[in-house]
DNA sequence: ATATAACGGAACGTTTCGTATCGATAAAGA
DNA sequence: TCTTTATCGATACGAAACGTTCCGTTATAT
């Protein structure tokens, strides 16, 4: 076909990421784009949302701030790539439901605590609360976790672990909240067994008694 | 005694709430301080975190940015000082745990959800992000309130309704981060049978077995 | 080789922060 | 009654950041 060699050259340029785009010749420079993004995530890890303005990122990145403009459509859609960008905390599945659960915490608090992910889920919970794009990106977001955490208490569900009553999205959602909190309480520095204790509060909650 | 006249006119006059002031002439014009709050508040209910500034304030107060800058050092402080005029949701007392928890949660999201007080505390969490000040105060008030629903959990403990082994603050601190996760992801409108099925399960892991 | 388009840099207008200066006003003391 | 003092609103200011527009350059695609 005729347009192979067409596309073949777009995917190969292009790495259009974001299917929204409009103009036809749209398209990223994909080295410029990652030195904006690694800057922006930078920024961001070493002071925090205050030290996070397109201005210092275009400063950091050797980048003009129409570039930024040109891809991202404001301070929270540029924020929320960053984000995305980063690596998803995984469940983990021992066969143990309250080990998976504590694993899930343990990994995902010091995934906030030693890389950038947790000064960039703060900063766009901040920005969620006077930008509606980055608060709907969130809600999105929050209800996709959940309902991953609520496959792990599924599975568990189904190896008969918990209760038949037991609503898996529900009991993910008071796991989730006990994460979010902390971070921003700036109280992530909890060592396994205080996690162990709330986790167990829920597990004994939801544990099938017929065992 | 000879200082009493003294320390009448000053009572009347200096309602000096704020014991950190220097200038000993240094003293709010009530009314004045009362209009700036309102407004700040006001402001808050209408467009939320995005409406609030200091320049908004001001004419709609009919007040001077000065005369804001006079008795607030920055912006985190008129928001502090505004979060901290709310009424508090008082803890119920019904003899009945499961029931004081869902009652508290009950009316912390109807408060939240039919007064400004939710919008200046997620205003509040937002500034914490960026302003140390805001950020101490923050976390220094989500202590208080989980000792406060401790108590709650604690009396419970005391009728035997809850099981010995069981640490208040950690089971306060599940069902704070509740509510604060709720604020924050739009979910205030959960109904009574949401919040009283996320507080069983707590209550499951809680409960005293042997009654 | 030429047209296209993204690029960096600079400048612009706007908004907001927080500060400084000014004259007016209202209350306290002599 | 007159003077002093402190607070008030108004206005202007510098600094910073947002988001936009223009320009000359570089790199890509045909």
């Amino acid at each position: 076909m005729i347009a192979d060699e067409i596309l073949d050259k777009e995917k190969v340029m292009g790495e259009d990421a974001d299917p929204a785009r409009k103009s036809i010749g749209a398209r990223r420079n994909p080295e410029s784009a990652d030195a904006i993004l690694d800057a922006a995530e930078s920024l961001l890890a070493e002071a925090g949302y205050s030290g996070f303005s397109i201005e210092a990122v275009a400063r950091r990145a050797r980048a003009g701030k129409p570039t930024i403009y040109r891809w991202w459509p404001s301070k929270a859609a540029l924020l929320l790539e960053v984000y995305q960008r980063q690596k998803r905390v995984d469940n983990p599945h021992t066969g143990n439901l309250e080990d998976d659960l504590v694993g899930f915490l343990e990994s995902l608090f010091s995934h906030w605590r030693e890389t950038s992910s947790g000064s960039v889920f703060r900063s766009l919970i901040a920005e969620a609360q006077s930008d509606e794009a980055a608060s709907a990106a969130l809600a999105e977001y929050a209800t996709g976790r959940r309902a991953h955490t609520g496959q792990m208490i599924e599975r568990a569900k189904a190896r008969g672990e918990v209760a038949a009553d037991v609503e898996p999205a529900l009991v993910a959602d008071l796991i989730a909240s006990y994460a979010w909190t902390h971070l921003l309480t700036n109280r992530l520095a909890e060592d396994e067994a205080t996690i162990r204790r709330a986790v167990r509060y829920v597990m004994r909650g939801i544990i099938a008694r017929n065992r």
